[in-house]
DNA sequence: GTCGCTCATAAATCCAGCTTATGGGCCCAT
DNA sequence: ATGGGCCCATAAGCTGGATTTATGAGCGAC
């Protein structure tokens, strides 16, 4: 069952490049073919050939030409739309990416849980770019208590924790909440009831779930425990990733933070089912040890994720 | 004043393409780089050359090769997740990409407002491939009166409009809800305020707009005329895409539909201001001609649409 | 030991996209 | 009206990256 998608054609084929994504974000901001090859560092003929044939493999009319500059056409307005979805995630996996990368030599070292490293941290690290470019960003990702032991030990400047509590010796600030969702396919036969789901239901449920050892986990096992604590795993996968993509092919239901599913439940693709009784959300927390007050780019990073503004 | 971002090596130098993403998400899938290669379409040593390029290109080891298979690292797991975010932006580009491109002949036809167009329904489609492949679906997009008139000429199956009431000659039912946002750079002055907005403050501030016709623009302006109606605009554009673009940049505000930032909401790339005392929100309605029910694949996506819980 | 799976390497091929060079259309200023 | 500025399209040649085949080597099960 469940998987095994096989798609004659790969999307590869079927999408633009980014080279081409970008391009057109660039056509639509300077209004010239012209110019935008120029902001994308490529000349004049090379724009010309890669919009037209991008025009070739969607079928469509993307920029209306004219001697003065080009337009997007209606449908290229809403091309350029899609496009720029792909082009920020795009730039969120380059900034995970970097971050990834300087593990040694790197100037502000963060450990992240590993939802807020997986769905928050790329788009602070962009923001951060953004007011201090050039810092040099190293991130690691584990569960609280590795975060912890990573700050006490010196070896991280800042840390990002979900969960109940501070551990010791640290401080912290909570920047934001975090609520766990029982998610299904749409197809499945929960995403048509009204009721809500009861904890008891719940726990009785074989669920898809991330191995064990995993933030999300603990806090379900332990909000359960009330309830018969949770049943054996329906699958234990290794990612969130691999979880979401279970549960979007029907495979079952699963629990996991809304952060992980924003976009796949405003595009449908997955149902949230309301719990009753049990409220799953949890802070968000940055935390430090309490003798290091985050100062320069840790202090930069901590005041963009409470929603301030940067000190300059 | 529009800032010039020269980013000396373009994204697409230092983001794997998405064939390369594509096939890193296969190998965390089945385990092993050659059965990874066999789904997507290549041979074992394509396969192995290209992850190998992509461990190079981002600096870190991104699987555990051994002779009895290859799994994912911990970094590779984290990659692994920010690289399904981006092929689910590029399945939502293809999705749209191949409703515009079925514009003749093609079995359901659905017209749509522009925010739900770009936002919504791409997510939808993806959704109603995995319920009915094969379904040709096209998709045209303009303001209300221009999905009323293609229902009603028999030129669209079902039509999708946002906004207060249902157009003659149609019948309708509210699949979720909008609400307009004012939204500003994280550097702007605005995003230290502690007090909302007023609207007579909002009505006399030059914003960053699309051009004259869009539906988020006449919303706005009645909302406003109680206060003296909008100032004349600071920027004019064509696009969402180039509106986000140049708030993000810090060129001015804007008011955007929540479904148009989320994403950049969570990540503190854009910041949004509360506002006094005016609703801004708006009903999003699926809407078709009171003489043809909607039946077959359109029934589908009405019911798909109508499925899952929103909040807000 | 040998068969089955795994991954890595080498060499040849092929194609996609780039650059330079050129030409034509439109508008404005002189 | 005419030259110069912008715009875009086309043609030709080059280059590099990714692919394919063919092979070798490690590990485990029988």
């Amino acid at each position: 069952m469940s998987d095994e998608h096989e798609e004659r054609v790969p999307l590869a084929h079927r999408v633009p490049d980014l080279g081409a994504l970008e391009l057109l974000l660039a056509v639509a901001r300077h209004g010239s073919l012209g110019r935008a090859a120029r902001a994308v560092g490529i000349t004049q003929p090379a724009a010309s050939s890669r919009i037209r044939s991008m025009e070739r493999q969607l079928g469509v009319a993307l920029v209306d030409r004219s001697p003065r500059g080009s337009r997007l056409t209606d449908a290229g307005a809403l091309v350029t739309d899609w496009a720029l979805r792909v082009v920020e995630a795009a730039e969120a996996f380059d900034a995970g990416a970097q971050a990834l990368r300087g593990r040694r030599d790197s100037r502000l070292r963060v450990a992240a849980s590993m939802t807020i490293a997986e769905y928050l941290l790329p788009g602070w690290l962009i923001a951060l770019r953004a007011g201090r470019p050039g810092t040099a960003v190293s991130l690691l990702a584990g569960n609280s208590a590795v975060v912890a032991q990573r700050l006490l030990a010196g070896e991280a400047d800042l840390g990002f924790v979900e969960g109940l509590s501070v551990p010791d010796g640290l401080d912290g600030a909570v920047i934001g909440h975090d609520r766990l969702l029982v998610v299904v396919a749409p197809s499945h036969p929960w995403a048509r009831r009204r009721a809500p789901l009861t904890p008891a239901e719940l726990a009785a449920t074989q669920l898809i779930l991330r191995e064990r050892g995993s933030g999300t986990r603990q806090v379900l096992d332990s909000a359960l425990s009330a309830h018969g604590g949770l049943a054996e795993p329906l699958l234990e996968l290794a990612s969130t990733t691999a979880v979401k993509a279970a549960v979007v092919s029907g495979a079952g239901p699963a629990v996991l933070s809304e952060l992980a599913v924003t976009e796949e439940l405003t595009a449908r693709r997955l149902t949230s089912i309301p719990l009753d009784s049990v409220d799953l959300r949890r802070d968000l927390r940055a935390v430090w040890p309490t003798s290091h007050r985050p100062t320069g780019p840790a202090r930069d990073l901590l005041t963009l994720t409470r929603g301030g503004s940067k000190p300059g």
